[in-house]
DNA sequence: CTCCAGATTATTTTT
DNA sequence: TAATCTGGAG
């Protein structure tokens, strides 16, 4: 067996994360410092050094593709797998823990995951029986609010039990109770989690129950978890309920690169480490080994505008390289062709367009990129976002499943009883529904009773019997067959691809290819998964995988593409060439994330997470008009530009306005305008560079209104009250 | 029960 | 703007 060189291979600092095993380490490590090579190498040193065996050893990532990733390179390292090694996201060991322990718990082991959409459904259920008004009590703002306190590890009980001391002036409070008392209630009906439930129940089953805490205690001999700086409070309560006896816990992380605190991550965490485990060595790496002088001279740059940080600087060997191109386009359409222009340069100069990627802070901004990159011919695929699985077909295809596998999962069988159309519709279904609460049973069940369900019609009664013998059937295989042939069965004996092959409508064929695709992907799994367990895998193996699939873990290596992700998805991975789009103020910093100082530092650390990704060369532009929804709005080039030195970019292609603009930076909460003016339809306005204009409609109030304008030369446009003055200038 | 068309409404980031 | 919802006709 090969020896490895661990003093070879690793710098000095690099060297003591690896070998410093037995106490608390907390390692800062900078962008592009190596610290995902300094965890391979520590536990390659575990393991062959100190034999450890590999289920003593816990190592969480934050993606399943960085799992994978790692696992891969420790065992081309080791020369011999290293499976029972525990690698994964927080969600995907806890999700295996909560199973195992389904004894201790509320629910049983084979409980579905609930996604996003499917948290929407159970709420607008919910406001429905309760007659509660979406327009006092806002959706969006419920679904935060219960994710903010799971993320706090506060079930409505523990809330209940603090009421009192809360001022509750509009009731708003006791309403959002009610709803998450119910929802709490609904889920557990479904014998379903969110996503914040796989980390709360963990927390809470840890924290509280003595032999479990024991158990994982003894099993999770060393503790290591990558990204620490983006943490939540149940996460760090699941990593300090393991680790709190023996402290051989290893956490990396960067607090320049906190980006998620709106998922209730803390900078605690990283900050306090030292208070939470006595006796830490705290290790810092700084020299980057990714991006040339002049990159990180920016980054630097650009990340000593925070104020609530460690101060350090990044640096590296990698010689001073190109400046970084700083470009103002005339909108966003401009902005979007005339990067797939450059990128058409580099690929001429023979660069893999796998190094190539283009950054932006909202999804919304991809659709301007693939609409350029198609007529540009480039190909290119979007990281991140679950397209596929998000697809209507596909989804409705997991509902089968999910209905399959937990037959108490009322949403899913919801969405598929109907689906495709078999006559039973609304009015049957809700008999179904009045008959299982009232019974207390559940829909799966109350189908299964058809006949003694009362108001139901013949002709429905029957086509809910033959459905629900239908299912039935299929659930006899769920524990006996491997998944990719359940899939295949259930799939055929719908005859949905030829259903969808039957239209003449292109968006159904496209469906029809998407459920053949959704079977190589099933088989893509049962492929990877058979060698790494050596059985095929069942249903239930692979709910929770899909369920737990983040867009970032799907990328096809093999096909030869242009990224294209948000700020946020781009965290961890580094290309040749990167492009960040979009430098404008309210869009980056964004519009609702600009209100506080700690807010905008986030956006900043966002710039500078993006910054970071770039070997060699970085492209930063701005729009100077922005088409939104359905409205213009002309921009400002981004604080975070105008608070930069030009000599840090390339000077070509810069707009003299930038150059000139003021070095100290305006006051960042809402300025006062003394522009709350009143607008009213026929007035005559000015703007900086259309110049004189009527107003032909008025939607809004004051420097928030949204007016429609005919400019004497000739453009009619729709633009902000903050954009128009009331006199020349 | 199903389908379509017009109305409505939501626009940050993600596991 | 675009995606989703609702209501009414068949």
């Amino acid at each position: 067996m090969q020896e490895i060189l661990y003093e070879r291979e690793l710098n000095e600092r690099q060297l003591e994360v690896v070998q410093s095993v037995d106490g608390p380490i907390l390692v800062l490590a900078g962008a592009g410092s190596g610290k995902t090579k300094s965890i391979i190498y520590r536990c390659a040193y575990l393991l062959k050094e100190k034999r450890v065996a590999p289920w003593n050893i816990l190592v969480v990532t934050f993606t399943n593709k960085a799992a994978r990733e790692l696992q891969e390179r420790l065992e081309k390292l080791l020369e011999f797998p290293t499976r029972s090694l525990w690698v994964g996201t927080f969600h995907s060991v806890c999700s295996r823990i909560l199973r195992q322990e389904s004894a201790n718990l509320p629910f049983h082991s084979n409980f579905s995951i609930y996604d996003d959409d499917n948290q929407l459904s159970v709420l607008k259920k919910i406001y429905k029986e309760q007659n509660i008004d979406k327009a006092k009590v806002p959706m969006g703002r419920v679904q935060n609010g219960i994710s903010r306190y799971k993320n706090r590890l506060m079930l409505p009980e523990d809330l209940q039990a603090r009421k009192d001391e809360l001022d509750d002036k509009e009731g708003y409070f006791s309403k959002f109770l009610k709803i998450y008392t119910l929802y709490q209630q609904q889920l557990l009906l479904n014998q379903a989690l969110d996503f914040d439930d796989i980390l709360l129940y963990t927390a809470k089953l840890l924290q509280t129950n003595e032999p479990v805490r024991a158990k994982y205690q003894k099993l999770f001999q060393y503790v290591m978890i990558d990204e620490y700086q983006d943490t939540n409070q149940a996460q760090f309560q699941i990593v300090y309920q393991i680790a709190r006896e023996h402290h051989r816990v290893c956490v990396v992380g960067d607090d320049d690169q906190a980006i998620y605190s709106f998922r209730g991550a803390s900078i605690r965490n990283i900050l306090e480490f030292e208070k939470d485990y006595p006796g830490v060595r705290s290790i810092r790496l700084e020299q980057n080994y990714r991006s040339t002088t002049a990159i990180l001279e920016l980054a630097n740059a650009i990340i000593k505008q925070n104020r609530m940080r460690h101060p350090k600087e990044l640096w590296s060997e990698l010689g001073q390289g190109e400046k970084p191109r700083l470009c103002s386009y005339k909108d966003e359409n401009e902005e979007a062709s005339r990067i797939a222009e450059e990128i058409n340069i580099l690929r001429a100069k023979g660069t893999s367009l796998n190094q190539i990627a283009v950054l932006y802070r909202t999804n919304a901004q991809s659709r301007v990129f693939e609409y350029a990159l198609m007529q540009a011919r480039i190909p290119y695929s979007i990281v991140g976002s679950l397209y596929f699985y998000q697809r209507k077909e596909i989804k409705d295809f997991l509902g089968y499943l999910a209905a399959l596998s937990n037959s108490s999962d009322n949403e899913a069988l919801l969405r598929i009883i109907n689906e495709p159309p078999r006559g039973i519709g609304t009015t049957s279904v809700n008999h179904l529904i009045s008959y299982a609460g009232k019974n207390r049973i559940s829909l799966y069940q109350a189908m299964h009773s058809a006949d003694e369900v009362p108001g139901l019609q013949t002709a429905a009664r029957t086509k809910i019997s033959a459905f629900s013998a239908k299912l039935e059937s299929w659930r006899k295989l769920v524990h006996s067959v491997p998944v990719l042939d359940l899939v295949k069965t259930v799939l055929e004996e719908l005859d949905l691809v030829a259903l969808y092959n039957a239209s003449k409508d292109p968006k159904e064929l496209a469906r029809a290819e998407n459920l053949v695709e959704f079977v190589t992907s099933v088989s893509e799994f049962a492929e990877r998964f058979t060698s790494e367990n050596e059985r095929a895998p069942l249903l239930a193996d692979y709910l929770p995988f899909v369920a737990l699939q983040t867009g970032l873990d799907q990328v096809r290596e093999s096909m030869e593409s242009v990224r294209l992700m948000t700020l946020h998805n781009c965290k961890g991975l580094e290309f040749d060439s990167v492009f960040i789009a979009g430098l404008e103020e309210e869009l980056l910093p964004h519009r609702m994330s600009m209100g506080t100082r700690e807010e905008i530092e986030e956006e900043r650390r966002l710039f500078y997470v993006g910054v970071t990704r770039a070997r060699k060369r970085l492209f930063i532009s701005y729009a100077k008009f922005r088409r939104l929804y359905d409205s213009f709005y002309f921009t400002k080039p981004s604080l975070f530009i105008q608070e930069l030195e030009p000599y840090l970019f390339a000077g070509e292609d810069i707009d003299p306005g930038i150059q000139a603009a003021p070095r100290r930076v305006p006051k960042i909460k809402h300025k006062i305008r003394e522009d709350q003016k009143f607008w009213r339809i026929g007035q005559t306005v000015y703007h900086k560079e259309y110049g004189k204009g009527m107003i032909l409609n008025v939607d809004g109030e004051g420097s928030d209104a949204t007016l429609t304008i005919s400019f004497a030369a000739g453009k009619l446009a729709k633009i902000k009250g903050s954009f128009l003055q009331t006199e020349p200038d």
